[in-house]
DNA sequence: CGAGGCTGGTATCGTTGATACATGGGTGTG
DNA sequence: CACACCCATGTATCAACGATACCAGCCTCG
């Protein structure tokens, strides 16, 4: 009883808090307007989230949740570059559609420091490169492809946000996702037209390395893995 | 003398609260901060600044300043593209050593709503690219190519601040930028490997129109203008 | 049935952004 | 030369903020 009760109360609290960020901004999100908003004492906030920032992180990761089910229940298109795609557009669209939630996860990064929602937004995207991988399609190693891909995102979403709805360039966001992904993704595993063919496979290779468990001894893997680095990297 | 003894007094302000603002981030910057570290009153910042966020943007264009003049007074190189690229590099560059300047110049954009440093930093950028496009090297709109840089080179900084700096990747920030100038420019006004030829001159026509004055009536700009922005916009 | 700890509410602290009011020095006029 | 006016500066203070100490009630457990 007392469990669900808190647990009620808390989501009462992230709710309103939610509610009053989407409306005012994160300036609007006070102790006294959340604590009024969920008909709770100032103190409960304190008690649920520690600090205002824990409040804040709770409040990101509840506006983001729906976006991230979303992501991660969708099922996966025959190409795994239009799967991408999909990523990309879906980070774009939840920023523009909930600018101030975006600008408190995004918009103000602290070296080293992570919002919960934002590792797993990153987890997923991590996980849709490492597909195209897979199938022999990158051109360059799946940790910076992602940070590629996210960094480009997160510039046109936050760029979209500052611009006001009539003006902003439509084809912003696809053509800057084109951009990127032409750089990072092959036609095929053969068509070397972009990127080292050399440097494909040892893309291709490492992303299902760990398939690989019983064939090769952790210190065997590890080694070959630095060596695939290596290779991928010097395109 | 009292107008002398103001703007030193603004200068101290500024220079004071750009020092909190580098060494303790955004909420270092507090009136008390402020006007402790500069030997004023707390009611000499309003009156000078009208409010804290105008003090905020004055310190932004403060930090600003340095970097801008850098942009500015560089001598052109040969290859516009060469002075595009420096110009990413130097953005990048003063995002990573000015972290909060950086965050509160790009970190929370409001719609419609730009500093004047920022506005600054991109009427240069739209000036890189305009030569660009006068060489005839362009494959799409200027506004666009400029919006696309703009936005990548932003979220590339942000991703870099945001990371520690042994855990960063050296070259995300040159990647993405040959990534997005990729999309964006041609080898040469006749090679058309990117970019529909008809693009690639609709864009360097629209980009030397001005110096057509004479030779076309205003009306008639007008409607020339339109024509090409659809044929480049059109790829 | 009583003691102890946990939950929740009240009151309050120090600090913040912002402002009203008084004070003092410089200027212009008689 | 003296007086009055005016503007800039300094003092004191306000409401709201994030955060916390403290007390009262309840449930649990002995």
């Amino acid at each position: 009883m007392g469990v669900d009760d808190r647990s009620a109360t808390r989501e009462r609290i992230v709710a309103a808090a939610a509610g009053l960020l989407a409306e005012g901004g994160r300036e609007a999100v006070s102790t006294r307007g959340v604590s009024n908003a969920a008909h709770v004492q100032p103190p409960a906030i304190y008690r649920i989230f520690g600090d205002m920032q824990g409040l804040l992180d709770a409040v990101v990761s509840y506006g983001f949740q729906a976006y991230l089910d979303k992501k991660i229940n969708r099922p996966h298109a025959a190409d795994p570059v239009d799967d991408l795609r999909e990523g990309w557009d879906a980070h774009v669209g939840f920023g523009v559609a909930n600018p101030e939630f975006y600008k408190l996860m995004y918009g103000q990064p602290v070296s080293g420091t992570e919002s919960e929602a934002a590792k797993k937004a990153a987890e997923i995207l991590i996980g849709l490169v490492e597909r195209v991988a897979k199938a022999g399609r990158l051109a360059v190693g799946v940790e910076r492809a992602a940070q590629m891909i996210h960094s480009a995102g997160c510039g046109v979403t936050l760029t979209l946000i500052g611009t006001p709805p009539e003006s902003r360039d439509p084809e912003l966001s696809e053509r800057t996702r084109e951009a990127i992904l032409a750089a990072v993704i092959t036609e095929g595993p053969r068509a070397s037209g972009a990127g080292r063919p050399s440097a494909v496979h040892a893309v291709a290779l490492k992303a299902v390395l760990s398939e690989a468990e019983d064939t090769l001894s952790p210190g065997e893997r590890h080694l070959l893995t630095e060596w695939l680095d290596r290779i991928s990297h010097s395109w």
